[in-house]
RNA sequence: GGCGGGGUAGCUCAGCGGUAGAGCAGAGGAAUCAUAAUCCUUUGGUCGGGGGUUCAAAUCCCUCCCUCGCUACCA
């Protein structure tokens, strides 16, 4: 039987600034998605990646007096560097600086223009030459000497004329709010839909997608004073990297349209209104879903350098490590919306479910039986109706509703009830008290020691895309072979054997215990 | 201004017409296998204000207040 296939992308991240907690919550989302698919029998397929054109990048460039593809170059690794120490299981990571990338969207350029699509005429409006950038009507005011300037930076505009090539947006309003309407599914969460709607509702401009006034960008075909709009360059990359239009190794084939688009929601417009239409023009496929996530806040507030509230994902792992990290922030935030983070709250979380609940689980029932049972899986007994709930609780039924959250990427609810299985398992082996069986009825003790360790198992299996190297860990104490992992071996009928030795139990969730020094830390945070 | 979220226990949030819920935090107890982890019980809310519909409203309608987002071409 062939696998479904399943691609999923984040947004490619701009690499004017090396990553920050944004993008790491972003990528792990998606990450997490990626592996729970695979392991559901998904012939999965993920991309990430960096945006590197567009005049802000030429700019910091030059200003660190680099070329800016060595400038380039240097940002990116931070990125790729970022999705290896957060354990990142991307198949490719795509730059649109690469040959490649050039190639499919020139070859686009081409077909938008075969298509009709793109036309030559004159970008006009108010510039402020010392911001580079145009200002609308509600962004400016006027001075007493009866010079405009912008509101924000108080900065002279200028009318100025700008020759520029359009993408004929406004011939796709009625099909993409024809989209919205039997899809609506497409964009996601529903309120951000609405969003789109009515800003679709009011009108498209055709919209300007070149530039003359820098050149670091894709130059246009046959006009090489323009260089390509950034987003148009940047949307590109979920087809690029597929190998369109050419599609020498079939993943165009294979994965396109794509499943999910996972992105901010300040970059939903893009991907929900000017990525579609683009699309329509090459007569290509929509995706699926446009799933914009919320931002990290913490104490209510933006992170910001000046405030100096920033947490890094560096510094991130660095204190709990990748597993307890990705944990942290896939628990802690409703996927869709903003959400409050900071240290006192992720160690308190990591704390309470990870090591607490699960890794203490974990931990009391292995050593029992690495002390009772020989150190090898135990012999149960007949099952009585309490070990049968637990069994089926922690087995399909939660495999049922994890992927019934995962449909809706409600990662925190997922979670939510992984961590409920365990804590069933935590009230099981009190009432049970193995302890107390060892003396009087050492049989039971083997049966209950063993229905522990089965439902460690299933916890084991679903908790694989979240804290991969964990999950592996508490797999391998529990003697699960590596290629009897995949969910489909959740529950009774792939049940532990009996009499298989398991290595020497240690603990794969520890506690974070906060020092002197973090707490002082945390008093001016 | 227009459109759309949200305002429910100390905190984070669920419920969205039928006697106020969860987790965490707080209090009391049990147990001792375990990462002093676990389990049980429990305190705590005039569900933003006011009005209306209904036998019945956190839940529907009206209005007001507060808060957040969107309202195009830096990315």
């Amino acid at each position: 039987m062939t696998k479904q296939p399943f691609y999923i992308t984040t947004a490619i991240s701009y690499v004017n600034a090396p990553p920050h907690i944004g993008h790491a919550y972003e990528v792990i989302g998606a990450d997490v998605m990626a592996r729970f698919k695979r392991l559901d029998g998904f012939d999965v397929y993920f991309l990430t990646g960096t945006d590197e054109h567009g005049q802000k990048v030429q700019k910091m460039a030059q200003s660190k007096d680099k070329t800016p593809q060595a400038f380039c170059d240097e940002i990116a690794a931070t990125f790729q560097d970022m999705a290896d120490y957060l354990n990142i299981s991307n198949d490719q990571f795509i730059r649109t600086t690469q040959e490649s990338h050039k190639e499919t969207s020139r070859s686009v350029w081409e077909k938008l223009t075969a298509a009709g699509d793109i036309y030559l005429n004159k970008y006009a409006g108010w510039y402020s030459v010392r911001d580079e950038a145009y200002y609308g009507e509600d962004e400016m005011t006027t001075r007493e000497d009866g010079k405009k300037i912008c509101t924000a930076t108080g900065t002279e505009v200028e009318w100025i004329e700008e020759e520029s090539y359009f993408f004929k947006l406004s011939a796709y309003e009625q099909k993409l709010l024809d989209l919205y309407e039997s899809q609506p599914d497409f964009i996601q969460p529903s309120f951000r839909r609405n969003e789109v709607t009515s800003f679709v509702k009011q009108g498209l401009k055709d919209l300007s997608i070149s530039r003359t006034s820098f050149d670091w960008g894709i130059k246009v075909p046959g006009d090489e004073k323009h260089v390509m709009y950034v987003w148009v360059d940047a949307l590109i990359n979920y087809i690029s990297a597929l190998g369109y239009p050419a599609d020498k190794d079939g993943l165009m084939k294979k994965y396109w349209p794509c499943d999910v688009h996972l992105i901010g929601k300040d970059i939903v417009r893009f991907h929900a209104v000017y990525w579609p239409a683009i699309l329509m023009s090459l007569g290509l496929p929509l995706p699926k879903r446009v799933f914009g996530h919320g931002f990290l806040l913490t104490g209510g507030n933006k992170m910001s350098k000046s405030v100096g509230n920033v947490i890094s994902p560096r510094a991130l792992v660095d204190k709990f490590g990748a597993d307890s990290s990705r944990y942290a922030l896939m628990r802690e935030v409703t996927f869709g919306q903003d959400g409050d983070i900071s240290w006192p709250l992720m160690t308190a979380r990591i704390n309470a479910e990870l090591a607490n609940n699960i890794g203490n689980l974990v931990q009391r029932t292995l050593s029992q039986i690495n002390k009772n049972c020989d150190g090898k899986v135990p012999q149960p007994g007949i099952l009585e109706d309490v070990d049968h709930a637990l069994l089926t609780h922690t087995g399909q039924e939660m495999l049922i509703n994890v992927r019934g959250e995962f449909e809706k990427l409600q990662f925190s609810r997922a979670l939510e009830e992984i961590v409920r299985a365990a804590n069933a398992a935590n009230a099981y082996i009190d009432e049970q008290a193995p302890w107390t069986l060892k003396k009087t009825d050492p049989a039971r003790m083997q049966t209950v020691l063993y229905v522990l360790a089965e439902t460690i198992r299933n916890l084991g299996l679903i908790l694989q895309p979240f804290v991969p190297v964990a999950a592996y860990k508490i797999l391998d104490q529990v003697g699960v072979a590596p290629d009897q992992r995949d969910f489909v071996y959740i529950g009774a009928q792939h049940a532990l054997q009996p009499a298989t030795p398991l290595p020497k139990p240690e603990g794969v969730f520890p506690r974070i215990v906060e020092e002197e020094a973090e707490a002082a830390q945390e008093k001016t945070a």
